[in-house]
DNA sequence: AATGAATGAGAATTCATTCAT
DNA sequence: TATGAATGAATTCTCATTCAT
């Protein structure tokens, strides 16, 4: 009974936190971080300013643990590394694809932190460490799994680099204002796909 | 012997201006706009506090200029498409050099300036418009007279789009920590246009 | 018990914002409402400086809250002309004694909102508007009913415009430094009184 | 030759400095003391900046040098007591009438210093002790003559209080925005007369 | 004597964080 | 634990004044 009551005050509690996180990912992408207030958070999540402060240390871990929730999302990806009997093509465009729909489907979240992944070097440290080198060193472990028999053009490492920075970079584009994302992510996905696989050289 | 003293003047101020913008671009860089403060910049470019707004509105219109820098530093890259002799490959090839190394070189100022036309839209929008979208169709021109004879696999404009955005993601992933930009920015630049122009496929 | 505790809530904001109209009142007497500080209103009242924007929008807000609060002080006067039974002599009596004692107990406000409202117009015209108009109106009304009978002089709307103009620039008199207020005020207010009701005209 | 130069020069500085007294009352006038900036008066008045402070030690000197001229042009209204012949009705209602007159054509410059003469201490002290102690001093000696023969009924030191602060206390309400005065100032004027002389009794 | 750019002290205002209830 | 008022450090921006030209 004991531990009933305290399961449920914990539920209550991570429901609470979920609740401030997904606020703060509301406000945050709306104004970005810096012109966003704690205030603006508390409202929009239905707390009061100083509740925030039992779950977080202060705003920038608000973002930090935003970040983790971006990790998380994306760590998703990996799934498909563990299926070997996929061809290198699938490989690319499956990843590409999922790359597109995480980022896409994330993108207030993304356009709330990346600024400050950008211009706050602690944090950028930290989270090229725990999440871009891990994923790109999966990245690179899986190409050269499936590309072992044939020969590559470029470098493993340099493959990953650029085949991720061209999902990131479409959506970068996207977050500047690319009308075409919103309009058809799914075709802006394909032509990324295309391109990486086959390179723009005419038929 | 006044308009040499104006001359002089002018000069003075221009120069002052520079001088402004430049310690604006080290500073925005080093700690992000919100974080860096007028007092800063001031203290950086050698004037004081109040000077600033002899040349520059308010603190946003110092990035608002820093903005058009960069806009500035990028019509460079229209320079290729006069030339009518070279081949898709070419084209494509200097296409992506000039980007890498443009970006690449004004990485401070690039730092500075994306993080804030990620988080406000209006000036999202005044950019983009402005220095993006002429860019692009800059671009889609290049490739339909370049690419006429051939055929295509993907629309221009999404050609484009990619072509431009795996640039840009590259050089965002360097932003974001990734020293190989860093140590070899050449081969990170080889490595994106052999992607581009001939996918990933084995040989 | 809760109702309890958020009535002493309420009753301690009521105390608060009192007591910094009660120091804005007193350090815009003193120094006048620009030269006045956000910082020495705050130290007066035994507040920081940020509480004082939890009461009001900003230090205009602050002018204008005492304005109401003279406005308020003024209302006081209407009080003689609800009885039927008194002369118009009395009236005017009644109406100048008052107007002289709740103007000058008031005169710190007064100074601090005065020149405010000579200099700015929107603070003006929301003055005249609010207080001073209503105030000629309901004086126009007695007079006309008091003086029925007899034939006036001058128009009644005249009239209150100089009863009420003598007051205030007796008082105004005494703001600019006319010590006779500060020693015999009764006698001023009585020496007005006489020469509104009989004129200088010797005997 | 070498005074006519001097000469020139002299007359050249006082024009220059009448300028910029034309262009402080215009713009003080215009936003109150505080919200006027030196360089809105030096574009008003056709100068740069720093030659105002040739002609004038600080932003408060230029204030006083208005109110000197406020002195200058009260002053004028002495000229009634010298005629002997006329009587004390008369001498009431020249002076009444100069007062309106004065105040209302100099209203703006009125507007702009009596703020500060409320709110700065010294500066009133000065103008109390300069302008209108003088006045008051001249009105009770004229009077005691005018009115030697007969009794008064308030002493003369009281009546000249009441009489300036009737004129002075209609002349505000005109600047708090009565617009009576625009309309008809000369009926103003004739009721403030009337009322002084023969007070409000009726007929 | 005139200019107007540079200066920097000063003030209003914001807002993350604390803490008494 | 939740609350939300109080806090005061920090920052932007203004503008009177100075001074080299």
């Amino acid at each position: 009974m004991v531990d009933d009551a305290q399961d449920r005050a914990a539920g209550r509690a991570r429901a609470r936190e979920e609740a401030i996180l997904d606020a703060a990912a509301t406000v945050f992408a709306r104004h970005g971080f810096h012109r966003a207030t704690i205030a603006a958070v508390a409202r929009e999540g239905g707390v009061a300013d100083g509740t925030i402060y039992n779950y977080f240390a202060d705003k920038r871990d608000l973002l930090a643990a935003l970040m983790a929730r971006l990790g998380d999302a994306e760590g998703a990806k990996l799934e498909l590394g563990k299926r070997a009997d996929v061809g290198f093509d699938d490989l690319v465009r499956a990843y590409v694809d999922q790359r597109f729909a995480i980022m896409w489907s994330e993108r207030d979240l993304l356009r709330a932190v990346l600024p400050e992944l950008l211009s706050d070097p602690s944090l950028r440290r930290r989270y090229f460490a725990d999440v871009v080198a891990p994923a790109q060193a999966r990245g690179t472990a899986a190409v050269n799994a499936a590309a072992a028999a044939g020969q590559l053009r470029v470098e493993p490492q340099h493959m990953v680099r650029v085949i991720t920075g061209a999902a990131l970079g479409v959506i970068v584009l996207g977050l500047l204002g690319d009308d075409a994302l919103e309009e058809d992510l799914a075709a802006c996905a394909r032509a990324t796909t295309d391109l990486v696989l086959h390179g723009v050289a005419a038929r």
